[in-house]
DNA sequence: CTATAATAGATTGTATGCAATTTAATTTGC
DNA sequence: GCAAATTAAATTGCATACAATCTATTATAG
């Protein structure tokens, strides 16, 4: 085989891994005015659709364990931003939830998606593809 | 409009950084017995095609600053992996070679990407599909 | 009931990543 | 020719990531 399986620009990894970097250095512009990183952003849209969620189902819904998110929501609660609370009923569970100043945030974060979207030179077809592939790779099995 | 943009499965960054991270993750159980993390790794495909480059253009080959790249590079001389040293005719330059070690490790490695490909369900022609797209949101401008 | 297993978070340790600054070497403008 | 600008790495500081372990709490088996 004339196809050399070592080379860079031929493992489907690096490219991708590469892009994600670059889209997440997009969104740190416009996140920087919010005092937000990118993986606090990620944890408040989870918030701003479910309200309230324990550790454990928020690791499972953005693929982060405790050991990065137990730092980073203590890092939001600092900020005002989210509540912790143990769940009287199981105190294993610790309950995470918006504050007011919390919820206010996402009007603030409204415009983002759009303003990053302008940055990347993907037609709206290819975006769709692109949405379909990563979710294609994400798929269990 | 009704359609959220704020809702986490409509970002397209989402899926992109998470699959970035899954894919990552499918290389180390590969790796280990090479006792290389996936960083090293990219590192060394680029050294295995070119056999020598500078740290700066190895960075923007691959899309890293000094800051991540000085100790990693230092942790593969520590390996043995790489010859580090100063560009007679430029001393601000470092020039990163291979050992021999280093060129060995190549025969190892080159199993890796189909065994990794083998894990991921994608067909032949989403991967190139995938291919061209991390390409579009990597191309400048 | 109680010893054991299982579970959820927290902690520890290692390895990135990147912005910002610093340092040393080389170029350039005058 | 030399002060100022530029350049390449290194350093510093902060924020992830994740494996592995620990701890406190709850569930369960007998």
């Amino acid at each position: 085989m004339g196809y050399d399986c070592l080379k860079l620009d031929n493992q489907l990894c690096f490219p991708l891994y590469a892009a994600a970097k670059k889209v997440v250095s997009l969104y740190e512009p416009f996140l920087k005015p919010l005092h937000l990183t990118y993986t606090q952003y990620i944890v408040l849209l989870v918030l701003w659709e479910e309200d309230e969620i324990n550790v454990k189902a928020l690791g499972e819904r953005i693929y982060l364990d405790s050991g990065t998110l137990t730092p980073l929501l203590r890092k939001l609660e600092k900020k005002s931003l989210i509540r912790r609370l143990k769940n009287p009923s199981d105190q294993r569970n610790l309950i995470i939830q918006l504050t007011k100043e919390g919820h206010l945030l996402e009007e603030e974060a409204k415009t983002i998606p759009a303003k990053v979207g302008s940055c990347l030179s993907l037609s709206e077809k290819d975006a769709v593809e692109l949405y379909r592939l990563t979710h294609l790779v994400l798929a269990r099995r």
